[in-house]
DNA sequence: TCCTTAACCGGAGCCTGTCTCCGCTTCACC
DNA sequence: GGTGAAGCGGAGACAGGCTCCGGTTAAGGA
């Protein structure tokens, strides 16, 4: 239903186990964050910590996990916005999907710019794709002259996600849209201004 | 040396205590983070578990001690700026110095955050000092008519604390100053554009 | 239907960190 | 140098992260 079986397939009580995991992993991260307590989350699954554990070697496996559809939504809306019409506005479409997704759960744009980081982690290629959009999308912008040469794609991915980060925290009733238009203005060459 | 002594003086014994709990901090926040094992931090500074929280009773408090010297800083150097000639120049400068500042010690900007909400607390008064400056300078911006009257100082103070966020975790050679410089383009008005 | 076994389960238990409590020590003042 | 208040410190209770291993169970063949 919602993950993928690695490997060969699951034995029945294991695929069950899993979702169930998953499912309350979203459920408590929701509350508390992606640093909530995966004991609790283990009980609250109705399993052992174990289970958990065998499952979701490290924490950033089970969050991987939690957002594989809200991923794989994203890619899809990514590769949309690279073939639309108005590479401004694809790239502002594009970071505010980012920084609502990534503002899902606090905590979770840390987690994300660690993996970025290091591309062997579970939600390392996901975010290897994100930044590769971030980056399309970017130099489409600026072959159209509509943003400067020298805002770099980490650059747009750094700032995603730390409005994302100020997102997590402050839970503007706009999901952080005001400081994405905000931001965005500061893309564009000096002599193309708009409101 | 380093600290208000709150209240009455300290017996000479807790004053040392005090300096030697201080200097440890700084020392293994700038390596661990604020979030760095407190029991920890009193080993090294040589006392008990005891004598660190009865001195700083939460963290915050500890925290907020171990930058009591750059916050007065901060402060002398903001009001400088308000009077200074160039508005949007003086801005900019007010924003490089506070991405600077609060991306001193990993996990910084959330506990800035955290206390900017929270007036009561120690940290809560140093930055309201911060949010109170960034008002005034943002307000003198916008009457000289170099900033967007629909850019609010929460946006400047929240925008500050997400870039020092992004300085904490990927430690750019520039402490910032391009991202800085990128996001603040944003903010002149639709017919002001500049490099 | 039963048997076998690889896959899976779960919780006891260890480690690290937070924070409190209270008997002991030390400073400061007379 | 005596006294009391101020301060000290570490044992220990508690919580979360993570592992290990004896017991359990699903799945497929006879």
């Amino acid at each position: 239903m919602t993950s993928p079986p690695r490997g060969r397939a699951l034995r029945a009580d294991a695929r069950r186990n899993r979702d169930a995991i998953v499912t309350t992993a979203r459920e408590l991260f929701g509350r508390a964050g992606v640093s909530a307590s995966l004991d609790e989350i283990a009980r609250c699954a109705g399993v052992g910590a174990g289970t958990l554990y065998r499952h979701f070697p490290t924490r950033e496996d089970l969050v991987a996990a939690a957002l594989v559809d809200n991923m794989a939504a994203m890619r899809e809306r990514g590769t949309q916005l690279v073939a639309s019409s108005d590479p401004f506005d694809a790239m502002r479409a594009w970071l505010v999907l980012l920084v609502e997704q990534i503002s899902t759960y606090g905590g979770l744009p840390d987690a994300v710019l660690d993996a970025a980081r290091q591309a062997g982690s579970a939600l390392g290629t996901t975010c290897a794709t994100m930044q590769q959009l971030t980056a399309d999308l970017l130099r489409r912008a600026q072959h159209a002259g509509l943003v400067r040469d020298d805002v770099t794609a980490e650059d747009v991915f750094t700032l995603g996600n730390a409005i994302a980060w100020a997102v997590t925290r402050d839970r503007p009733a706009d999901g952080g849209r005001h400081l994405v238009n905000l931001v965005i203005q500061g893309f564009r060459p000096a002599d193309r201004a708009a409101a």
